[in-house]
DNA sequence: GCCACGGTTTCTACATAGTAGAATAAACTC
DNA sequence: GAGTTTATTCTACTATGTAGAAACCGTGGC
């Protein structure tokens, strides 16, 4: 959380999919809506890994679903982006426009 | 090369460090201009080693510069961006992007 | 020639992030 | 309780990121 400490690729993909989903972030979830997004194939693992690695960093929390899932299938885990999430991200997003300022276009807008 | 190989975040801010300096791109100013721009600290093995990758792949390529330094030093090596880097450079943001589109605002913008 | 100096690149060593896929779990239906 | 479905954990490994010391190679002065 100190100034400095940047995200990875992956762990801005994945806290932007958490930003999208909101209350509905979960691991499969996550992974559905960066596969549907930006048309890269992502494995579970890479989620879980990443999600877990974040709440590690505080950057993440997570808790369980509700034990009684109407139709089959193990409970969830669900993830919310905290504060200090939105905060590195940000910041990190941040790094990156400042080196694209300027440039001539086809850059400078992304 | 291959589509589906991105970029780390740091790999791409490289990149684009390569992109606003043009023909006057060698590790030293590299490392100048990702510490003003960004205000981040960053260490020259930092540079070099992502550089060097960065060349396996075929994203940049290096040459010796002119032995002939006028006030004394090593003589440079600079860094050239190639098209793929530029691709490569281009499908990472893309990516981003894709997963930005449709925030609210302060997100969006970015 | 030798030495100190300054800008630059290389090297060494380790920490963190990314990746895949099999294994396991926990709910449901019959 | 066997089979099906949805989900999470685990294991193993590769790739990226990071720092700082060491080595290089020009210069200029003595």
């Amino acid at each position: 959380m100190a100034k400095g400490d940047y995200l990875g690729e992956f762990e801005q993909i994945v806290l932007l999919a958490l930003l999208r989903l909101g209350p509905n972030a979960y691991g499969m979830a996550v992974r559905r809506e960066i596969e549907e997004r930006t048309g890269r194939r992502v494995s579970i693992g890479a989620v879980y890994a990443t999600l877990e690695r974040l709440e590690g960093k505080g950057y993440v929390t997570s808790f369980a679903g509700e034990p009684t899932a109407e139709r089959g299938g193990r409970a969830k885990r669900f993830f919310r982006l905290e504060s200090g999430g939105q905060r590195a991200l940000r910041d990190s997003r941040e790094a990156i426009r400042k080196m694209m300022a300027g440039l001539k276009t086809g850059w400078g807008t992304i």
